[in-house]
DNA sequence: GTATCATATGAATGTAAGTTCATATGAAGG
DNA sequence: CCTTCATATGAACTTACATTCATATGATAC
């Protein structure tokens, strides 16, 4: 895209090497935008609890039924959770033990910032 | 929101007990929204190998200098990288070793989810 | 000083995405 | 059947945000 600059051609075959593919950096990115919303990270911080229908997250978070369901979509297409019926209810649940690791690994992140 | 619904306080009052501050949430939330975007992934993922000046990744990922610079931006912002003056050039480099995990346990999750 | 290279930045643009509203589906009870 | 509760879903609206373009800053060399 630029035009001709300093060279680093020498690093650059390194660095394209080991670069994954394109698919797996866009998967990548595509999961943790899941991560990236206040509403899907309370939802999932509730699952680390109990298992929640549906309502349950609702009133828990003060937010619509149906905006609930649409992030439910989102994270059950993402396999972070998944979901039972019972009767009239749809219990949802954590998929996944990444999404703990993944989570805790971010807390981290900010708590060590946090002392610095 | 929703009107009367059948009950759960019982289960309410035991999650929200141990649900985190709003705060922490949404400083989760915007953490992990950096992630979420394919051109900052690969560019973290670029400096796993090596730093790298800014006119390096603009070459590597063939994209606009100016692009490159707003996201280091945003990761800057993030405390998820850091640079330093070389003369003319600013070398990039990750300022934490959490970067590499939190992509770690994406790559895990993305990776465990192909076997099935 | 001026010229050039490397980078940063502000404004504008286009697109993605979260919430709301209205409504549809689906199960249980009468 | 019909009603009610629980949930899902599609469309519309609004906001957030990634990229581009043009330009500014900053450093080196002359």
């Amino acid at each position: 895209m630029s035009g001709k600059a300093h060279d680093h051609t020498a690093v650059l075959t390194q660095v394209r090497r080991l670069l994954p593919q394109d698919e797996l950096l866009c998967d990548l990115g595509d999961l943790f935008k899941i991560f990236g919303d206040t509403t899907r990270i309370r939802i999932l911080y509730s699952l680390f609890e109990s298992e929640l229908c549906v309502c349950a997250i609702a009133e828990l978070l003060q937010m619509e039924q149906s905006a609930i369901s649409h992030q439910l979509k989102i994270l059950r297409s993402a396999k972070l959770v998944d979901c039972r019926r019972d009767g009239k209810t749809n219990i949802y649940f954590l998929a996944d033990d990444h999404v703990r690791s993944i989570i805790g690994q971010g807390y981290e992140h900010l708590t060590e910032e946090e002392k610095k």
